[in-house]
DNA sequence: TGACCCCTGGCC
DNA sequence: GGCCAGGGGTCA
């Protein structure tokens, strides 16, 4: 599921691929991915990539025609580089450079998003005003987070999953950033005091910089996989099986019609009096 | 603020 | 064969 750390390789797989290259032709399907934008429009969005910019999920690229794109991966969204002529499996939009060269965005689900616009707007767009915090754009202090998570009402990881507050942590990245922090999906975060927003906040750029350095110049993310499993993370994915920590059983419960997995040793909900302050 | 919906591959 | 996954938009 792209989450910030995927976006973010995808703007650099983008920067990469187009450098020195030019888009001579770009072809949208009339799929649901395009929404109420014009499909035509896409076809505009032809030329040199100027700029390669990111915000939460968003990725948001100009280029020398004048026209440019919002683009969201959703769930299964991704961008691939193909050679002329190769078809490929679930192709939404295509980008084709001087070479003959083909980038897809390609998705199965259509939970993803492009929606073309002229340079000047793609920044603008509603969907980018509503953004909070960008932990990587903008630098995350601990300050920062709890002034935008802490008045939430809401259980703190749905707050913190909440775009408008931080932008770019998914399901994933939210139960891993809780987990490292030792803090409960289920608190309020009205209860948190201060050396826990500390920790959570180191916990978040961990978290980030994990799935960022396991992906390694490739062009997608290659998480590094505990031996025998098949799930790289520390929490997320694992209900039943024993916390890694302390071998407790992971839980699982629903929040925000998400599914939240964590340990109730490792994370208690309520917090433990005197080990703090 | 919360419920519902979109969509389909993959897993049980 | 059926259900689950889930980001985000929309609507009550």
């Amino acid at each position: 599921m792209p989450e910030l750390p995927e976006v973010e390789i995808a703007r650099r797989s983008l920067q990469t691929w187009l450098k020195g290259h030019e888009v001579v032709r770009a072809h949208a399907e009339p799929v649901r991915v395009f929404r109420g934008a014009e499909r035509r429009d896409f076809e505009k969005v032809t030329g040199k990539l100027m700029k390669a910019d990111r915000r939460g999920k968003y990725l948001m690229l100009q280029f020398s025609s004048g026209e440019g794109a919002l683009c969201h991966l959703g769930m299964t969204g991704k961008f691939v580089r193909r050679p002329a002529g190769q078809a490929e499996p679930y192709s939404r939009a295509q980008w084709v450079l001087e070479t003959g060269e083909v980038i897809h965005f390609k998705d199965p689900r259509m939970f993803g998003r492009i929606e073309p616009a002229p340079n000047g707007e793609v920044g603008r767009l509603r969907a980018i005003a509503a953004l909070g915090i960008d932990p990587l754009v903008d630098g995350l202090e601990w300050q920062q987070l709890k002034d935008a998570v802490g008045k939430s009402k809401t259980p703190l990881k749905v707050a913190l999953m909440d775009q408008s507050r931080v932008a770019g942590l998914g399901n994933i990245h939210a139960a891993e950033a809780l987990f490292r922090a030792g803090l409960h999906p289920a608190r309020k975060p009205g209860t948190l005091d201060d050396a826990e927003w500390k920790k959570l906040t180191q916990a978040i750029h961990k978290s980030l910089a994990f799935a960022l350095q396991a992906q390694e110049g490739d062009d997608e993310i290659h998480y590094v996989e505990e031996p025998g499993t098949k799930n790289p993370f520390l929490i997320y994915g694992r209900a039943g099986k024993p916390c890694q920590r302390c071998k407790t059983k992971v839980q699982s419960m629903t929040q925000g019609g998400r599914t939240s997995h964590f340990c109730s040793h490792c994370q208690p909900l309520k917090p433990k009096k005197g080990t703090h302050r």
